[in-house]
DNA sequence: CGAGTGTTTGAATCCCCTCAAAAGATGTGG
DNA sequence: CCACATCTTTTGAGGGGATTCAAACACTCG
């Protein structure tokens, strides 16, 4: 499994540790574009590492609204709530995307023996919570147009990381729905911000692949710091 | 400790994680009301299980405008975010407060060798981040008003199911500014969406004492479904 | 009884939403 | 390879929820 090894490079496991958690390995799913990969109910027996493409975690409201409440990049553990107690996010593919499947039972069990294996998890958990927080604060705190700009900031620098883009330029397989309903705001608001960022010439978007012409200008409307984001 | 076996006796450990948890603990300590605990910067070399009173965490912006983006609770860790790589979050004390020390690195070795003390903390961590992803979809979803009656639900649900409280009241040690922080509004606006919950007949409160007149019809204007907040 | 903190009210403004519909892009089948 | 259906982006207009500014009103406390 040299997926798997490749993803989970930088957890830093022991061999042996790494043994254990290929134990609980299922297989290897491929999902097509716009496929759900988790319902939003139940206790999903499942984790899925995702390896390629990218797919959201959402809530739905009764009345059909959908709050994006995170990207999942390659490399990302999608479902990490599924391990605990209760989960109720969706989750789904974004673009034709590739996930290494765990048990989710014995991978409790493995952690509960190895305890690297679970602080390498809790660090996952806790990585995703501090992303989660700062979109708390950028929902509660920013002008849209400054949400706008950190997402931009986030997604970048979250795939710039990890060496899967260039320096000021990236893909970003999402439609202008999908990224209003991660900001929390309507479709035509969206539309509006992000057509005065390119008359600005802030950043250029054709199809979906996105320039950030000013990244420091960008930053700056953002008050973007990367810190939150570890390294 | 009594203190100690005491607030983690719904962790359901073993004597020997008990025991290699207890070794972690530095001493308890005391908060006045508005106390900084932990401030928003740094690698925080402790964690604060609290025992007594009420804390918030918070990230403040640049400007000086704060979110708070979690209620700390007696049970509650306050930054476990102080596990991992990153802390960027200030602790606060609401009211007099009460904390057991743990020493930061001491903790995570303990993690390492005892399994089970990890998924502990990874299923405190999960929990939290449940509470979060709510947070997200509240604020991006959800009217004003709305948001207000759930954060109500969450906090009485919370206090509820630890025994502190009566079935429709509880004691709410927050300013109206506080709350507004929270919910990521004006305290103008926080205000006037309370003072018409109270002629309305939804809920009362003086004080700092809050009464559920009408537990339904709020949870209705929330569209309150406690299963994120676990049991 | 002033000082300080927290709550309430009023007025004006604006950011952002909803509704409605056109224009452009994408994809599928015949 | 074009026609049609579908999805996505764009534009326009109007309205409302929530904000900001300003100030009065309560409550607590030394």
């Amino acid at each position: 499994m040299n997926d798997l090894l490749a993803a989970i490079a930088d957890w830093k496991l022991d061999p042996v540790d790494q043994d254990a958690l290929a134990q609980t390995v299922i297989g290897v799913r491929n999902y097509r574009r716009g496929q759900t990969m988790l319902e939003n109910n139940g206790q999903p027996p499942h984790l899925h590492l995702l390896v390629r493409g990218w797919a959201i975690r959402y809530q739905m409201l009764e009345d059909g609204s959908r709050q994006i409440t995170d990207f999942i990049l390659p490399g990302d553990v999608g479902d990490l709530s599924s391990l605990g107690a209760l989960a109720r996010n969706g989750l789904r593919a974004l673009t034709p995307a590739r996930a290494i499947v765990f048990d989710r039972a014995a991978l409790r069990r493995a952690m509960d023996q190895h305890g690297r294996l679970a602080t390498a998890f809790l660090e996952l958990v806790l990585n995703s919570e501090s992303i989660l927080r700062t979109w708390v604060s950028c929902l509660g705190l920013r002008e849209k147009r400054e949400h706008v700009a950190h997402l931009l900031c986030e997604l970048h620098r979250r795939l710039w990381r990890r060496g899967m883009v260039g320096d000021h330029e990236f893909d970003l397989p999402l439609t202008q729905v999908d990224f209003a309903d991660a900001l929390g705001m309507s479709p035509i608001h969206t539309n509006r911000v992000l057509q005065r960022m390119r008359k600005e010439g802030l950043i250029t978007f054709r199809g979906q692949h996105v320039h950030i012409l000013h990244p420091g200008k960008l930053r700056d409307i953002a008050e973007f710091d990367a810190s939150y984001l570890g390294g």
